[in-house]
DNA sequence: GTCTATACATAGATAGAC
DNA sequence: GTCTATCTATGTATAGAC
């Protein structure tokens, strides 16, 4: 894995993206002006129309996913039904949590902003291995058959307003991990869903 | 039942407050000028002043629930935990679809609206008699021991992320009853949770 | 109860110098 | 690549006449 070095240009363009993709989602885009955005990166206004030439191109930036594929490389299919569904749960938390930011951006500002209905729709019909082997066991009748992606958008929006009721009420403002209700929450419901 | 006669300052009151909940649902509280609202109400602007000091006193108002109390008078004691866990459900249902503008307005501004998430709170933790019967039977062991309250919270966070997908792909507008996918999804997902 | 006119602030975006 | 200064539109809210 090689890291290309970044101009100085590319950073001021990182920056301002990273602290875009912030404010966007603890204040939502449409309550976000260029100018917080500007003046929290250290930066012009005008320098920064140098970078993104509107605030619809920052927002579409800002709901790229951070792509996590450590999971990729698993190997689903040896798995037990109960087995492989606890992992494509864990796998779906585990998306969830690194892609926060995004998703919650996502779900709060696609109908209102259709630039990124089509972001919002990759991210969420993009299919992972566990979603194939899932699929695959449904359609040989070793599962019963549901609508997964229809689901996966259920339980995503549930877990983005779990953690948001924990903003509300706990004063929380980051955390790593996500808090065990939540995953108990995400398994059983999953489990109702797609076992028995 | 009666019903008292409205004075035309009520009905007008009572107008801006519907064209108003309905451009927060659609368009989200920021991205709804006072301007809009007035114009939609068929009134001034200056004249809407009059019934609602200020923009934030008109999302106040917009996200109190319609009540819908038919089911308050059920009695949940005699049912078998199955029973009462799909009544239960239906009853949630029914709520989140009576209220849906409200609720949609509330997940998505509380955050950034402390204004309204008093509301919010009442909204999500006022207790039904089935929320009741539910908690003495987690009491006395007959049902496991869960957090109904913020197990609600990723219930109604499921169900307005998919309609609100429903809204993206297939052009909806309204619907006066849930689709069968949503109600499949909550079924499955609640007795996942609070059964077996 | 309703209007027109307007105050005042802030929004997104650009011009042009360094 | 970055800045200051500025344009133009629009936002919330109010004054005061009818």
């Amino acid at each position: 894995m090689t890291i290309k070095k970044m101009s100085k240009g590319d950073l001021t363009k990182q920056r301002i993206l990273l602290v875009a993709q912030e404010l966007f989602y603890k204040h939502g885009f449409d309550s976000t002006s260029t100018a917080s955005i500007a003046k929290k990166a250290n930066i012009s206004e005008a320098a920064m129309y140098k970078y993104f030439k509107s605030k619809s191109k920052l927002l579409i930036a800002a709901v790229e996913p951070t792509i996590k594929q450590s999971r990729l490389a698993k190997d689903y299919e040896p798995l037990s039904n109960d087995q492989l569904v606890d992992l494509w749960t864990a796998d779906l938390l585990d998306n969830i949590l690194v892609n926060r930011p995004q998703f919650t951006i996502l779900f709060t500002e696609a109908v209102r902003h259709p630039e990124i209905s089509e972001q919002y729709v990759e991210q969420v019909y993009q299919r992972t291995n566990g979603d194939n082997e899932l699929l695959k066991r449904m359609e040989d009748g070793r599962l019963k058959k549901q609508d997964v992606m229809f689901f996966q958008i259920g339980i995503i929006g549930a877990i983005l307003a779990m953690i948001q009721h924990l903003h509300i009420h706990q004063q929380l403002t980051t955390f790593t991990e996500m808090p065990m209700a939540i995953q108990l929450f995400a398994t059983t419901a999953v489990k109702g869903y797609l076992l028995a």
